[in-house]
DNA sequence: TGTACATCAGTGAACGCGCGTTCACTGATGTAC
DNA sequence: TGTACATCAGTGAACGCGCGTTCACTGATGTAC
């Protein structure tokens, strides 16, 4: 490795880390080249050796934050250990939540709103399912073992409107063969508000009485949990 | 009253709704006076006289979005007729995420992320909490008439964490006095839930099986009001 | 009913600032013989 | 080991655009006597 390429590869670092203090400080809609540029004391026009557009910088810091809560998330779960469904659920959970609090704009940046002149490319797709799998996995994991709580597989599929089952399917191709769809619908309702809690937790929907919302959190997670049919074995 | 206060009222109004229409096309963040003005054919500092900043004018917009949408869940909810909770719960979701698909960016306005450089001031808490309210009190009247499915009022309490206990006491205040502690935090979950989902759907979040997300919705709010013990009578 | 004055809407120019992106260039680093 | 050439990083100027907000002003609308 040439030193010329170590160098690239640290400044491609750095645009990125200036771009995410930017990030905190402004939002992501005031993300601007020019600034992290004048951070970095380089001209403007330079970046673009880097990055061939604001876009493409963009793109780099969803796809970094979608990979990072991803392994965050699945670590977490991962070190309560085999068997112990619901404190993996457990430490899933509270895992992205204090990731999302820890680093607003970049929760921002994966799960708020749309950012103005800004499209996703196809790229985000992948490290985007890695977080939901970090989740789904616990679920499959318990599904596959037997200690999934609540009635059996075909029993549950029964109650499912034809039109969901068939959706369901593709999606547990992705997120678990051995999830049942009901808890594979209840899997994606309990994702939704996870996301949804934390959304209105920073953008301080939650102030007037349930704030900090820890203890309403911890309580809603573990309803989830119970939802799912995940224990401890 | 007089011509000028007509007008000024008519000008108002446009200038709102000029904005609305800037917004669905760029975005919250992207919202600009002088394209406003442009717009109207006026020249970008006549708009100081309609309002003082830019701030000002998105405070405007997101209290009658607030306003707006809590009317209509509130509508629909209340068309379903007296007793019937469980009807009235799902026309209250359903209407909401009617009106987020409608209008994405409104919806975005007010449960998306932070806007660059704007800070929202107390102003909005009122029209806020109206759309929470609207929720709410299909849960509270079920409870005051006691069609409320589940345990009773005190076994419910006594599972309960003391801290979120006394926490729910003040949201209660605001949100139902006869809701038990335990149905208020699962309130707040499955409001949580509903913003999670819309967004999660706004943002092509659900894309890979879900999609559309018709049947997946309705088993999930069907599902959070079997858990908050909603049914008809 | 008419006049004098006050209020208010909208103008147009200006201030001072920001942005993304392109392009011809210099000089340093890397590579092939 | 040294030389000739190719690659690449970073410069600096420029293009063309946007923005929010202020201010002195003209002319129309409203009000009080």
């Amino acid at each position: 490795m040439t030193a010329r390429a170590r160098a690239r590869l640290e400044l491609t670092q750095d645009i990125k880390r200036l771009a995410l203090e930017q990030l905190r400080t402004e939002g992501a809609g005031a993300l601007s080249l020019r600034a992290v540029s004048r951070e970095l004391g380089m001209v403007s026009s330079a970046l673009y050796r880097y990055f061939g557009s604001r876009d493409e910088l963009l793109t780099a810091l969803i796809v970094d934050a979608y990979a990072e809560l991803a392994e965050a998330v699945g670590g977490a779960a991962a070190a309560a250990g085999a068997g112990q469904f619901l404190q993996r659920w457990r430490a899933a959970c509270r895992t992205m939540r204090g990731w999302a609090r820890d680093e607003p704009h970049r929760f921002a940046l994966i799960y708020g709103s749309a950012i103005p002149g800004y499209r996703a490319p196809a790229d985000t797709i992948g490290p985007a399912t890695a977080v939901m799998t970090a989740f789904s996995s616990i679920v499959d994991d318990a599904a596959r073992t037997g200690a999934l709580a609540g009635t059996g597989r075909q029993e549950r599929a029964a109650e499912l409107d034809p039109v969901l089952a068939a959706q369901l399917v593709q999606v547990g191709q992705v997120l678990g063969e051995h999830i049942p769809g009901p808890v594979l619908a209840s899997l994606a309702g309990a994702f939704g508000q996870l996301v949804g809690l934390i959304n209105l937790e920073l953008a301080g929907h939650l102030v007037g009485g349930s704030e900090p919302a820890d203890a309403l959190f911890a309580r809603i997670v573990d309803e989830a949990a119970a939802r799912l049919g995940l224990r401890d074995t």
